[in-house]
DNA sequence: TGGCCCATGTAATCTGTTACATGATTGT
DNA sequence: ACAATCATGTAACAGATTACATGGGCCA
């Protein structure tokens, strides 16, 4: 699933320009994916071009126009096709992950402190995902499972981290000790 | 954090070919990492040129030397050095989830099948962590703390799923028949 | 008047994936 | 005899990230 998929997906909720689009992947999306806007914008580009989206452009701020785009029929039914054939990839890809693993090739308080900037990015998500929540409710069912399960997974994470960050340090500290005797 | 460093890492726990770190990927790193033999190969022949690895050549199977990496003592300096600056990005890429958002434009037996699908994903990668666990026990405690991790987060997952899967599809047939009463 | 938010877009670069090519050994 | 596993590598391609370029409106 390319990012032209996803855009087609976030637009067949409502018509945004790129800049909102980039801004709800912050909010409902961030936690099963991330697009900037160098892949947001030629995205919408080649939506256009095809035929899936259209826009109407206003004189918003700034030197081009600002362009609000919607999904057309024929990109509804283009997604309709992608969703039937998609395959349900899932990964996860993370560097803080590989740290912990190599947490003995670490300094135990920046070990401390990754956990400590861990936790207040899965904080951040949550309150992003409670956010979301408050706004105007969709009649569309797939919206809360995704979002239930997305907050599932962040609390499981936090809690994990909080009740097990201190043996992980402490082991490091005490291995540490055992090298390098202070008294 | 790229392939470079992934595979400094997995080297510093105990010497591999490029075979064997791909299958090790899939074992303990399969969480968190994912890596084909198109990335590991040409990551292998970077870190020698650099020194950061060496090798023992034997003649194995096929036409080509099999090679067995170990990571040099300028290596691991280099690795310490990268552990201690990254910074610990983590990031869900999923397009399971992003089905599972537009679940109302997909047919609600594919959406079933799906969930099966990715429960079958998660169950093999638990019994891939409980396989690594069998094995002789590695005395750095970074390990635990990422392989209990992981399972907390998969059977989380894999909790969520089984008991709000019936809601979802329920939701979405009962929608359908709304559109097209059958009766 | 300085900085942030809105808003769009391009170009260079980086990185990874996919497909291809090769071929011996081991198990059924 | 056939398939699977072991094993290494290259080349073409796809995809995304980063930096750059532009500039009005709003708030302190």
């Amino acid at each position: 699933m390319d990012i032209d998929t996803l855009c087609l997906c976030a637009l067949s909720f409502e018509p945004a320009t790129g800049y909102d689009l980039k801004r709800r992947f912050e909010k409902v999306y961030s936690y099963f994916y991330v697009a900037g806007f160098g892949s947001i914008y030629p995205s919408l580009a080649r939506l256009a071009k095809d035929g899936l989206v259209d826009f109407v452009a206003t004189h918003g701020p700034g030197p081009r126009p600002r362009k609000e785009y919607r999904i057309t029929p024929q990109g509804t039914a283009e997604l309709r096709k992608r969703l039937a054939t998609a395959n349900p990839v899932h990964r996860v890809h993370s560097d803080f992950l590989l740290l912990m693993l190599m947490a003995d090739q670490i300094d135990p308080v920046r070990v401390d402190a990754l956990i400590d900037e861990r936790m207040a990015q899965i904080r951040a998500q949550l309150d992003a995902l409670n956010a979301s929540r408050a706004e105007k409710p969709v009649a569309r069912p797939g919206v809360e499972f995704v979002r239930d399960m997305g907050e599932t997974m962040l609390q499981a994470a936090a809690v994990y981290l909080k009740t097990h960050r201190k043996a992980l340090v402490s082991a490091l500290e005490a291995e540490r000790d055992r090298q390098t005797p202070s008294s």
